[in-house]
DNA sequence: GCCGTTTTCGGCCCGACTGTTTTCAGTCG
């Protein structure tokens, strides 16, 4: 059963859940079924694999109700349950559910009251003001719905989450906004931003001040915000314009700023795992800090008083460390606060300390100049890898195949050597190493003949046209591709391009085993649309010894800079250490690294 | 529905903000 999708398998876990809800099931119910679909979704073994062995119980969070759910949908195609209760709903009442601050109860009263099953249908309703007239709803609430629907409708279009690479640089300007403001002492980013997710669904900063008020005026200010969501005591939000944006910004006496950052930064599964541990200490952990629950504590909390008002004792948080250190785990950077096995390796203290970082890198891998598709001049990117201190520098353009990207004739080529070689002489204290990304071509074959190849010091190896084909013909395509001794890494593996073009459908864990055979490199492509490999496929890669290059990929010198985090994220969420990539070694050390065996 | 060095039942992370209410339900993260 090696070809279950796994992606059918999370939606239909996250639709019943969602179904559920709408039901009006108990909550603990809905949520075992998120789990469960967040647990299949970060899976780094074969799913297909896992459902033969009638293992999927020994995973965390799936019990024998969802594994014969899921077992049923892989060998049958179909989810009985998810059919039965779909049909008790209109097809489209889902998508309700995507307006903000439309949740399930409401939708069911929509649907039940007025026969709403849809986003046009609630539209319609809003604009005759029927919607107000419902128990619970008021006009402000319908004036609400008649604006979140259009924010709804934009989202539909991107799928709801956007780039990491396209929210970042408005992040980045509002939180130094915010650190303008009056009173501000500390501020960063959190929530999956912080943790760099590749896709982002809204943007969390935490800031600490004696007074919130002048803080969120000041936040109200800045030039990009379209509307004001709302303000209270301690968070406001605001949406920008152009990208839809929601942001949200607390603002905290600086004592409580740790511990409400790491409650920002999220991810909820990392929380709730942590926060069932502290209990079992006798501790509480919220935003407001970690406190010593006293006799009774929880018999308080039903009764609906904070826990955090009647604890015994609150203790002191002045970084995130000391939350960790709390409860005796090891401090977890954010980027691994995922819920996929980092809590357990923190409290073993086994979790990797040495993490790859931007100190680390030393040499920059895959770029491109004016000699194929790039705007700058092999000159300039030289001159620019060096100011940031970089020590060697691959010269690796398109091949000849990709002739809408300017790929360079084996003439060509040869004529860019001399230019390698003039530049190397001029611009000192960094070294050019004569390179190429080459096609891997329809048929598995490189886009150079041997005699070529082999006086090339950096072959990379990508895949840039053809995706349509199939599992089989792309896994043998790219096995083939490593049966060239000359190529040395495989570019941008998968393809994918985000919210754009789904990765090329190919037998992932063959084809990583074969490169660990064979001693091929691994791309982390660090362009933002890119971001391949993803932080589950890395894990994979690692968990067979296999070597990654942190690429940039860069066309431009501004991208040598901007590129390298988001390649730096994927490694850093997959897991990635000092030691498992080649360019974090000298010259030298990254030849020998990249050299097959 | 899942889970268990307080195991087969009774818990399950925790709080802010809003709107419609007059003490709280719903939504969100």
């Amino acid at each position: 059963m090696s070809n279950v999708d796994k992606t059918a398998v999370v939606k239909a876990l996250r639709d019943l859940g969602a179904y559920l809800q709408l039901n009006g099931e108990n909550a603990f119910k809905v949520r075992a079924y998120d789990i469960a679909a967040e647990r299949i979704a970060g899976l780094t073994d074969d799913l297909g694999a896992i459902i033969e062995k009638k293992a999927l119980t020994s995973l965390p969070g799936i019990g024998e109700s969802i594994a014969k759910k899921i077992e049923e949908l892989a060998t049958t195609g179909k989810m009985t349950a998810l059919e039965e209760i779909r049909a008790k709903f209109p097809p489209k009442i889902l998508e309700l559910m995507t307006v903000p601050d439309l949740g399930p109860k409401k939708a069911r009263a929509l649907f039940e009251q007025l026969g709403v099953g849809s986003i046009e249908e609630l539209e319609k309703a809003c604009q005759e003001q029927r919607v107000r007239t419902l128990k619970g709803f008021g006009q402000k609430t319908e004036e609400k719905l008649i604006n979140g629907l259009q924010v709804a409708k934009r989202a539909a279009s991107t799928g709801g989450r956007k780039r990491l690479g396209d929210v970042l640089p408005q992040a980045d300007a509002l939180l130094e906004w915010i650190k303008q403001a009056p009173g501000v002492k500390r501020a960063s980013l959190g929530g999956s931003v912080r943790r760099q997710k590749e896709t982002v669904a809204d943007v969390d900063i935490i800031a600490s001040a004696p007074d919130a008020q002048p803080v969120f005026a000041h936040f109200h200010k800045f030039p990009l915000v379209a509307e004001l969501i709302g303000a209270g005591e301690s968070k406001s939000s605001v949406r920008l314009k152009d990208t839809d944006l929601q942001v949200d910004l607390r603002v905290l006496p600086d004592e409580d700023f740790a511990s409400a950052l790491h409650h920002f930064t999220g991810s909820k599964g990392h929380h709730i795992k942590l926060r069932g541990l502290a209990l079992e200490k006798g501790l509480t952990i919220s935003e407001w800090g970690v406190f010593r629950m006293k006799e009774g504590e929880n018999a308080a909390a039903k009764a609906g008083v904070a826990k955090h008002e009647s604890a015994e004792a609150k203790l002191p948080i002045r970084d995130e460390a000391d939350l960790y250190a709390l409860l005796g785990m090891q401090f977890v950077p954010p980027e691994l606060r995922e819920d996929w096995g980092e809590i357990e390796a923190a409290l073993a203290h086994e979790l990797p300390e040495d993490l790859i970082s931007r100190k680390d890198i030393v040499g920059n891998v895959h770029a491109h100049t004016t000699w194929s598709d790039g705007i700058n001049s092999l000159e300039e990117m030289a001159r620019a890898a060096k100011a940031l201190g970089l020590t060697y520098y691959t010269v690796t353009e398109h091949s000849q195949t990709s002739g809408y990207a300017g790929g360079l004739s084996i003439e060509k080529l040869k004529q860019q050597w001399d230019e390698i070689d003039r530049v190397n002489e001029v611009v000192k204290g960094i070294r050019l190493l004569k390179g190429i990304e080459s096609d891997i071509l329809e048929d598995g074959s490189l886009d150079y003949p041997d005699s070529v190849l082999e006086k090339l010091d950096v072959v990379i190896g990508s895949i840039h046209q053809r995706y349509s084909q199939d599992e089989d013909q792309m896994t043998k395509r790219v096995l083939k591709a490593f049966d060239n001794p000359h190529l040395h890494i495989w570019g941008h593996p998968t393809g994918r391009l985000i919210n754009k073009r789904e990765p090329a459908p190919m037998r992932m864990e063959e084809i990583l085993d074969k490169a660990a055979k064979k001693g091929i490199t691994i791309e982390v492509n660090g362009c933002p649309e890119r971001m391949d490999l993803s932080p589950e496929h890395v894990r994979k890669a690692l968990e067979r010894g296999l070597k990654l290059s942190i690429s940039t990929d860069a066309h431009s010198t501004n991208e040598l800079t901007v590129h390298l985090p988001f390649a730096l994220a994927s490694a850093r969420k997959g897991w990635a250490r000092v030691g498992d990539v080649v360019n974090t070694r000298d010259v030298k050390g990254f030849l020998k690294a990249i050299r097959r065996n």
